[in-house]
DNA sequence: TGTCTATGTTGACGTCTATCGATGCAAGTG
DNA sequence: CACTTGCATCGATAGACGTCAACATAGACA
């Protein structure tokens, strides 16, 4: 695993390295249809600013893509990241 | 997910979220016999100390162990946790 | 016993981060 | 146009984190 590799993945793994950010990220996951208003999501016990803060930062890190549909805003998971983290623990690393 | 749930594994998500902490448990997992020495996988490009902070930090959220034999202190994996983050980011919720 | 090597621990310092209140912006509704 | 709702941004603050130098400890070997 080079530096650079492990930049890019530690990237992902810091982004569910919180707690309210992981509820989120599960929320929007096992949310029906795949994706999530914010308003569904939002019941985490932090105030609303931190809420579009974190989910700001997991959309950075690439897990999570968001669009504007009238008054709500809508989060949904990228699945192709989820599957290279998985790949990565299950132990079959990048490049080794 | 619960606020509980969501601690515990965050906590092992947050261990990984460091690029040097990945390289060293990517080091650890990829080695040969599935343990390793600090002497074989310092090479981080950090100082002494910190590796054995970060290794500090591996052990503690569950995701090394660690065995000293004479002078050389081996570490491993956990694998069952492994599995779990695994099974946890393949889209089997622990409870939602 | 003394010394060297291999690791772990401590203390300090600068930086990042999570959180909040206040505010701003976009979109729907009267 | 005024008002309300949903969400993002700003500024500030307290706490956590990564890093290192210095020191401590454990084992091997002469």
């Amino acid at each position: 695993m080079t530096s650079e590799e492990a930049e890019t993945a530690a990237r992902m793994f810091k982004a569910l390295g919180d707690p309210v950010r992981l509820r989120l990220f599960s929320a929007v996951a096992s949310h029906e249809g795949g994706e999530a208003c914010v308003c569904d999501i939002s019941d985490v016990g932090v105030s609303q600013p931190t809420v579009s803060h974190h989910l700001k930062k997991l959309k950075e890190a690439g897990l999570l893509t968001s669009e504007r549909r009238g008054t709500w805003v809508y989060y949904r998971v990228q699945p192709s990241v989820l599957a290279a983290m998985g790949r990565l623990l299950a132990g079959a690393p990048t490049g080794v």
